[in-house]
DNA sequence: AATGATACTCGGC
DNA sequence: TTACGGCCGAGTATCATT
């Protein structure tokens, strides 16, 4: 029977911050992505534990994050978010935790999932578990929540009951006690919509769903979704670690100000796109889809998208593709006024496309 | 009707 | 009083093909 660990990195962010600034102790972190419009606006990233105790948490404007931080005279230090340093620390862990499976899957930039079926009994992969956080912290500085289980849901689920530092174990003959009180709303996959749909069906905790027919998920969710639900409700899940490829690639940015005119947004749409495609070639990866994603005065966000004949790695293809598609959506949407722009690519495949000119 | 590809939105972190 | 980012993958709707 498969051993699966969950492992996911504390604040993540934040972390990395106070191991590479030990003058921070004392002081609550939030990371920060200023938008560059005025001196502090933008969004938190992340709060380390000691912020959200004060109410600051991810999504939050800064500007509301630093209200609460003087309303509460707490000392919180604001710093802006340093992705391409919190990602040589992530490669580090994921290095270490390679050392202690025989698979493992590399979920987000701090998360992984490990396969620990060959240790044997839960209590060895207990302790292995154990002796990897620690050789975590005392490498890089920072803390990891663990879950332990029969698959890759249960896992998730359980690093998610002790944070930040913990370990929870649950072991086959467990998983439907340790489900059935946690309110649906922890169920990996059920958002606040669902939640409420199912609120309606009298349906608060995953007991309840894990009870309810199928054919009356099917009917209130559709097909895929129903039985999807009854099967996570039930502690069924995955035990498969895929090696994730990246599906694709994006860059976005918030404009100086508002505006609809091409020659504000072009130079920005083509920064964007060269950092993109500089990151393609750094992984020798080719593009078919071109998106481009527009986030309107309203806050409104959407997206147009156009998919290439053939796979290709070319700037000028993705310039003219994104500039093609903004342009084509400013025309269907006259009123409206740009905050953000992106550039995203997506259908990603590995280089080494070699032309096909000795067919032709 | 079934299948797969594409387009687009949503929500987690 | 309000305050508002930058990613990513999953989910869903829609379309083309057979």
């Amino acid at each position: 029977m498969a051993i699966i660990a969950h492992l996911d990195l504390d604040a993540f962010f934040a972390s990395c911050e106070r191991v590479r600034y030990p003058d921070l102790a004392g002081k609550a972190i939030v990371i920060c992505i200023f938008s560059g419009r005025g001196e502090e606006t933008g969004a938190v990233s992340t709060a380390d534990y000691a912020a959200r105790e004060l109410g600051i948490g991810a999504g939050m404007p800064i500007r509301q994050a630093k209200h609460i931080a003087e309303s509460a005279d707490a000392d919180v230090a604001f710093l802006p978010a340093d992705k391409e340093y919190y990602a040589m620390v992530s490669e580090r862990v994921m290095s270490i935790i390679e050392e202690y499976a025989d698979d493992i899957e590399v979920a987000s930039i701090d998360e992984a999932y490990l396969d620990l079926s060959s240790s044997g009994s839960y209590a060895d992969a207990v302790q292995e578990m154990r002796r990897l956080k620690q050789e975590i912290k005392a490498d890089t500085g920072v803390t990891a929540s663990t879950g332990i289980g029969p698959n890759k849901l249960v896992a998730k689920m359980a690093s998610d009951q002790d944070k930040p530092d913990g370990l929870t174990v649950v072991t086959p003959e467990n998983v439907q006690d340790f489900l059935a009180n946690l309110p649906v709303r922890e169920l990996y996959g059920v958002g606040p919509k669902t939640a409420q749909r199912l609120e309606s069906m009298n349906v608060t905790v995953i007991g309840d769903l894990a009870e309810t027919a199928v054919q009356r998920l099917i009917e209130m969710f559709g097909e895929a979704k129903g039985v999807s639900l009854h099967r996570k409700a039930n502690g069924e899940g995955s035990t498969e670690l895929e090696q994730r490829e990246k599906k694709q690639l994006s860059r976005i940015t918030t404009l100086q100000e508002d505006t609809r005119s091409m020659s504000d947004i072009r130079p920005v749409i083509r920064e964007l796109a060269r950092d993109v495609h500089r990151r393609l070639r750094q992984r020798d990866i080719q593009y078919s889809t071109v998106t481009v994603i527009v986030i309107s005065s309203e806050r409104k966000t959407r997206t147009r998208s156009r998919t290439l004949p053939a796979a290709t790695c070319s700037l000028e293809t993705m310039y003219s593709t994104s500039e093609i598609l903004i342009d084509e959506f400013l025309s269907g949407h006259p009123e409206e006024r740009l905050r953000r722009v992106g550039v995203r690519v997506g259908n990603l495949s590995n280089g080494m496309q070699e032309t096909l000119d000795a067919f032709g």
